[in-house]
DNA sequence: ATGAAAGCGCTAACAT
DNA sequence: ATGTTAGCGCTTTCAT
């Protein structure tokens, strides 16, 4: 391995010297800057960036712990932080607490893992990170991360009880919006199929939705608001028995988007044409509604967008000790697909 | 921060006493030992990783570069070195090159970009990684990544010219196997969708399905092996000529999960039933085939595992710096799904 | 069983 | 403009 020294004995300077050099901290004749400069280059020296980490007490590093890098937006997630640290001159420490295989469906306990959350915080710590970014499954609050530590924290995809900066999306509002397109179609009718309402996202969606249509005047038939389990099959049942019964609606929000492709195979069934006979909508713009016909209008979260505004929320608490905590919400794009137009009635 | 030196004091003993009980490094008396532990439990304190790695050369810390995070199989493959990883005490730096964005589909155009792999090689190596794992969006053959830097490097899901360390999977094989799935269930006449003819992973599960046939005496007519963009839209086209000619074929090969979709799709269309009337297999194992009824025959890949080799190989280098380089090529899963069974004629 | 001391590679305040 | 020096937090040899 080539050492500052290495460069200096060579250029008959001092450690000093080189590493001035190599700062650009001003003041080192044009001559020796010049020298250091080449011997360096032809030794091929790499600053040891763990001795200047120590030397400096600042490790550039940002420790990410992601609860799953399997969950489906997390990849889209960390490329946005990792945009942002490569702009910015960071690393990214990456700690998988692999959650999904660990909790399956119970999105909730994750107090039971408390323990492996420690236990990543802590390593991060010792690694000296200057910072973390907590990336969560699934868009929902969750217990304090941080246990004592202190360190700048930044919760991504979830958010914590008052306590933290938080990047999130804007669920509600968008559904507001999609909604409001419908309306503005001249829909009147609608079934909709949410996901677990145990799921804040659900919810937070619903939400949305009930406010366009109450003030829209509209009600909807409480038979028309079903619960799925976010999944394919129970969507495709639930669409079967709304497009089977008399008063079928003329559209149907399904909450994401495998079950818009539930509620599309259900229809395609049933001979009901997508969008003629049936307008549909999804949620997430996910790789099961891109990759199929009629192309399926969803809502698309900027997920590599709430990436690098964690990386920037989480920047400035670095540079700026006393930065308080804020919460970003992020809004949300409408990709319009081939599945959304007037009733035909 | 709490140092070794802080918890020394408190107890009265200096700093090399307090890193043999911190080590187990043995000859400490059980007084001590015990009111060390305890110090340093109260103060909270953590050994700064930076400097432990700096004074023992060894970082524990692995450079993961993937070619795009984004990419369908880069989470599980990370995953998989996480496990690893985790399970033997060492850290991920991930650097993410994003190809995708940059190259669209010029998967073999990476030269251009040796400029990026260079940058991150060297920031990992600057962060005195023990090793480095590359990642690559595709399962082919690469540059040699490593620019005269020493360092002990495995390539996961791509591999290198003669050089390297590499863990794989066995295309050929697999699809070897399942054809002779579909031959043993009495297929005679079949329909191949392969995927762009330019892509090595394309050519090679051709050629595992060539061998099968081959063996059965089984010829298939030209205008039957057609190759696709490894896309939904353009595979439902195919299946739609493939299906609507007289000697329709009893069973069709996709060479990705997308595709098998859009042959599932073209089917439905033309009230062709699956599997009574056709079978279908895919490759892949993606979500595109696992949220869709009925549920399709595919291949997967076991991209954890491979991750988890990766790891091993590269600790196994690590340790052992004489260590040559080998070629591990993992087996694939044959996903039973609905969509194969005997022809109906 | 414990301490003293040196040093990993780098930086920065201070001296020349 | 360059050198001297001390030290970041830790480990480890050698001494006691």
């Amino acid at each position: 391995m080539v050492t500052l020294r290495d460069i200096a004995k060579e250029a008959g300077v001092t450690a000093a010297t080189v590493s001035y050099v190599l700062n650009g901290s001003g003041k080192v004749s044009e001559a020796t800057r010049e020298r250091v400069l080449k011997i360096a280059k032809e030794k091929g020296y790499r600053s040891n960036v763990l001795a200047r980490s120590l030397r400096n007490n600042k490790s550039n590093l940002i420790g990410v712990i992601v609860e799953d890098v399997q969950a489906k937006m997390t990849p889209k997630i960390i490329d946005g932080i990792n945009a942002a640290a490569e702009e910015k001159g960071y690393q990214i420490l990456l700690s998988n607490l692999r959650l999904m295989s660990k909790i399956d469906a119970q999105f909730s306990h994750i107090s039971a893992y408390q323990e492996d959350i420690d236990h990543a915080v802590h390593t991060l710590a010792g690694m000296q990170v200057d910072g973390i970014i907590y990336v969560g499954m699934h868009d929902r609050c969750i217990p304090h991360v941080l246990g004592g530590i202190e360190c700048p924290l930044v919760y991504c995809y979830c958010y914590t009880q008052g306590e933290g900066s938080s990047v999130g999306y804007d669920n509600t509002d968008v559904m507001y919006r999609l909604t409001r397109m419908f309306l503005e179609q001249g829909h009147r009718s609608f079934g909709i199929i949410a996901g677990r309402s145990d799921s804040e996202p659900s919810m937070k969606r619903l939400r949305g939705i009930q406010k366009a249509m109450d003030e829209a005047g509209i009600r909807i038939d409480e038979k028309m608001i079903r619960f799925g389990d976010w999944q394919y099959e129970k969507a495709r049942e639930i669409a079967v028995e709304m497009l089977s019964g008399k008063d079928r609606p003329t559209a149907i929000i399904a909450l994401n988007d495998e079950m818009a492709v539930g509620v599309r195979d259900a229809a395609m069934e049933l001979q009901i044409r997508i969008p003629e006979d049936l307008s549909v909508s999804g949620f997430d713009f996910s790789d099961a509604v891109q990759f199929v016909t009629p192309h399926i209008t969803t809502v698309q979260p900027q997920l590599s967008r709430m990436g690098q505004r964690a990386m920037e929320l989480i920047l400035n608490k670095i540079e700026n000790a006393e930065q308080e905590n804020i919460t970003v919400v992020l809004p949300s794009k409408i990709i319009d697909g081939d599945s959304v137009s007037g009733p035909s009635v």
